[in-house]
DNA sequence: ACTGGTATGAGAATGCGTTATCATGCCGAC
DNA sequence: GTCGGCATGATAACGCATTCTCATACCAGT
């Protein structure tokens, strides 16, 4: 049976509180300024969770391991800041994607990733 | 001085006979037809040789490690397939993408991916 | 408040992609 | 053909993200 812990509450707030993609470090350093013994297994182990039901959903950008995301927002793509590594939301998305894709391939997603610096980093 | 071995002429045969990005295991598998000797380590090496010289550029697909390609392809993007995980070329590309961005952020690049399915899987 | 049992946290262990090591092979200038 | 020296290849080592281990903490039902 499921649990209400302060670290699970710490981290569904975390992601409330963010309106973009986060890696599990970066869970773990918002998540410690609500709990500061927060420990990154216990980061790993709810933010697999929150994805498995369907609370999160994964972000597989370029670079490395996973990010998560609130799983009920909108159709969206994101930013990749090249400076900080951080990842925003882009919440346009040109609509004849699908259309792209050669001959005989099916395609059931898409993501698109814009690449640059970000307003804080410029 | 750059010599010119077997090994390294089979790599570069590879990537002039094949379409599409490759991974270093699809390297050495490709390259093994050629050179039946050929070591995963050469492959690296060679690899990340020539795209230091330009000959090759890095694709930083989801999933895992860098994948390689020639550099003087035109612009375009990429076709993952969920199934086999072979990334294809899209030749296609929506022309708007730079302007989508938020207010304040600087777009230096971009990369559109799309998933499904192959023509062989399906 | 008591208690059973799940969740936590620190660190070890794992998996995987990549790089380093080093004896041997082979390119290429002579 | 000879020879110096870079390239190769098998394997060990590494870095990093993620998962496991297990003693301890602390929910939740009573």
């Amino acid at each position: 049976m499921q649990r209400d812990t302060r670290q699970r509450t710490a981290i569904r707030r975390v992601f409330m509180s963010v309106e973009r993609p986060l890696t599990p470090d970066e869970v773990l350093e918002h998540g410690q300024r609500i709990v500061p013994s927060l420990g990154l297994a216990t980061v790993y182990r709810n933010v697999k969770a929150l994805a498995g039901e369907g609370w999160l959903s994964e972000v597989d950008l370029p670079g490395g391991g996973l990010r998560y995301e609130l799983a009920a927002r909108p159709h969206h793509h994101h930013f990749l800041c090249r400076c900080c590594d951080q990842a925003f939301d882009v919440h346009r998305c040109p609509d004849e994607v699908k259309d792209l894709a050669p001959e005989g391939f099916e395609v059931d997603g898409h993501e698109l990733i814009l690449f640059g610096r970000c307003a804080a980093c410029r």
